[in-house]
DNA sequence: GTTAGTTTGCAACTCAGTTGCATAAACTTT
DNA sequence: AAAGTTTATGCAACTGAGTTGCAAACTAAC
């Protein structure tokens, strides 16, 4: 566990015994997880005390989420160099076929020209439809 | 309330008393407003009725509605023309100074390109920021 | 070891969204 | 116009996500 250590110390969050837990579940996901994806990996868990784990998580940009309009937010990992700064941000995707939301990282959100006086900080942007997974 | 009625009556809703009151609202407003917004512009109201009054006129596409992340879905009338297509789609704004969501009309969401064997349905864009008014 | 700060667990609460059911109102048929 | 049928409304109740307060457990510093 000493990666996992060693990616959190490196964010500046305390490694604790549930907190290795949380990020090793997380860095094994291909999708991005709600709090109650997490609390039911674990057998027994406490969801405050996970809630607060996420929190710290991305409040420390170990992790960003994610407002898919499913109604629950996920949280999926953010890059090693990731500020979290508009630049950072990437286009989501939700499959309405598997439900599952994915992170495309490697599409940027396109910049938009904002009509006079607007200014911008930040851009949550969420395609839906299906995912090649579902469309194969 | 000719014209209300008309309104409703082409997007196939039966003209009824609240109907017609909640439209006028709709009407009125320079931004989207939420469920209980719309409830707190009632002296005696149902939420319940308002709750499925919104449905109707957004499942027959008289309104839009908008996720801002701020937990609370927002609604804003679509245009005469709007069949709430791809094409149809626009921005929208959410000021975190005035905490007003607006409908950004005249911004198309730009196309991005999903990777292979990604199909899009819909997207959803919200832009965070401060609008003009708090910036002057 | 004592103290101070941090993390965890449990209880409880808020708020948006939703469903079920009974009544009321609006249309249809005879 | 009365009876029957559909649709809309009102009220109660529930779900699920998110959140807060507080006390116990733990950790790090002195
Ligand atoms: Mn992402
Ligand atoms: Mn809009
Ligand atoms: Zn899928
Ligand atoms: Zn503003």
């Amino acid at each position: 566990m000493k990666d996992t250590d060693d990616k959190l110390t490196s964010r500046n969050i305390k490694p604790t015994a549930i907190r290795e837990l949380v990020l090793d579940i997380l860095t094994e996901q291909k999708m991005a997880i709600s709090l109650s994806d997490l609390e039911q990996k674990f057998h027994k868990s406490d969801r405050v005390t996970l809630y607060r784990t996420l929190k710290t998580f991305e409040k420390n940009k170990l992790i960003h989420s994610i407002d898919d309009g499913t109604g629950a937010v996920k949280y999926a990992l953010c890059k090693e160099s990731c500020q979290c700064h508009p630049e950072d941000l990437h286009v989501h995707f939700f499959c309405l076929k598997c439900q599952h939301t994915f992170c495309l990282s490697d599409i940027p959100i396109p910049s938009i020209n904002l009509p006079v006086n607007f200014s911008m900080e930040n851009i949550n942007m969420v395609v839906k439809g299906v995912c090649s997974n579902c469309n194969s």
